[in-house]
DNA sequence: TGCCTCTCTTGATCTGCATCAAGGCGCTGG
DNA sequence: CCAGCGCCTTGATGCAGATCAAGAGAGGCA
């Protein structure tokens, strides 16, 4: 139905036919010459591994890491049931994790931007719990998880970084909650607009004005919302003054406004 | 949480004894020797340390865990930007962890029962990301998170069962954001007593009657809805034969139906 | 024993968002 | 260059659940 439609027209088939085609199904398999990037180069070091790892820890670490080929708009990463074996970092692009309802629909569960991690709900039952797929052209870390988990039993500072940042996607899933649960519309967009103008500013991006990498139909369905009400939300806050919508392109013309339109905790 | 009724567990449920002086504030600093229980003699073990711990392992294990006095109803266990210190094994009784919005408004994230861990969304920034109070009288075992982060160092299969634990969390409070987001009232309040059903019939109870240790405002408050429509819904589901509803008293009569009106998947 | 308070239930009404419907804009490919 | 299809916007209407209101139980305590 609503939901349905860029999902619909993919996905399986394309993914099975991946499955057979090696250099396709596993591209974190062969990591290739070209790809090679290494972490104490990266402008997202900071952000993604934040540790106080010594150069030869850092070394180690970097010796697992996987990058492959970019993955194209609506590439896949991951889908549910799948058999877990990484986690993966973002270096660019964005990326939307969702799983997909007994009924065939999605619930898109978070966006992922450079600097952020995703896949850890798969360790638990050696399965992913939901599905990845790239926003736009993404290029993607992967990190072999039992390699990090055997790293990180021998570097204290690793697997304490690792359960930070599980128990930080536990804290942002219950915010998520708390927003599902108790804000209306207005404050459910707005709240969601002040969190990527943060993980911007982050990444020394600028926090007022960026282009949303999702669609309205994306941003609706991660907040529990139709199509049409993310529509009329935006077209609100424009008119409001708030702020100034050109279809993806979006600028906070009014911080503060937007944050009293958000109305949660910090 | 929701769903979590099969699942591997890790942690401590059991314990053992030990510490030095009590007081209120602090409940664990002191334990007496009157709350001595060794996880090896646990009913729960099965459940909250599934783990292949040879004995020696067991034994370390078991020399970290703390245990106190029982908390009474409505005592507090660990309070939102309170210091992170434990994680903490449901016994016997029942918790609720909840945060505080900037308006003062409680959510519940989730409700916990015996065998079950809480406080995992502490270890990201040292701090509590939310509080937990207890429902009933409840006995906890509190597990001492750098002791153990320590222990799991040594122990490959606690380093990860400790990862596995807060995966399912993460799997868990994404089933809750997806309830939230797409289901009815009725598909809600089906689903929440489907879950505490099957966590029942994991520690051996009745999966078919019950009694709900928390309060109606809770679980509205939990599923996103009023009191009002709680009760509405309970009305409902006794009216077509579902349910037997006695105040707190739940009688499932026809578990098929109820898993008709949940309406979710697996 | 009876009062007080807290929790739950039920009814009446209101409202925010979903749903249904229609049209516009901006790609992309012929 | 236009056709067609995604994607977005806007308007009209409907409905699930919130809100408001009023009692009824049930437990704690004097």
């Amino acid at each position: 139905m609503l939901y349905t439609q860029d999902h619909v027209f993919v996905q399986g088939d394309v993914m099975s036919v991946h499955l057979q085609n090696v250099s396709e199904a596993e591209p974190f398999r062969s990591c290739s010459h070209e790809y090679k990037v290494s972490c104490d180069t990266c402008r997202l070091s900071r952000i993604c591994l934040p540790l106080a790892l010594n150069s030869t820890d850092l070394e180690h670490l970097e010796n697992i890491i996987q990058r492959s080929k970019p993955l194209q708009r609506n590439e896949l990463l991951y889908h549910e049931g799948g058999p877990f074996q990484s986690i993966y970092a973002v270096r660019s692009g964005a990326m939307k994790a969702y799983r997909t309802t007994s009924d065939g629909r999605e619930q898109v569960t978070g966006f992922y931007f450079p600097g952020e991690v995703l896949g850890m709900d798969g360790i638990s039952d050696s399965a992913h719990a939901s599905s990845a797929r790239a926003l736009e052209t993404s290029a993607i870390c992967a990190i072999p998880f039992d390699s990090l988990e055997k790293l990180s039993a021998l570097m204290p500072g690793l697997q304490r970084h690792l359960f930070q940042l599980m128990s930080r996607e536990i804290t942002e899933d219950q915010l998520l909650i708390t927003l599902l649960s108790k804000n209306s519309a207005d404050e459910r967009v707005a709240t969601l607009l002040l969190s990527i103008s943060r993980r911007n500013a982050r990444r020394h991006l600028s926090a007022s004005q960026f282009r949303l990498p999702m669609s309205r139909v994306d941003i609706g369905n991660y907040l529990g919302l139709t199509v049409e009400t993310i529509s009329r939300v935006f077209s609100r806050l424009q008119k409001s003054g708030i702020l100034r919508v050109d279809n993806k392109e979006i600028e906070i013309l009014d911080q503060e406004a937007l944050q009293l339109a958000a109305n949660i905790a910090a």
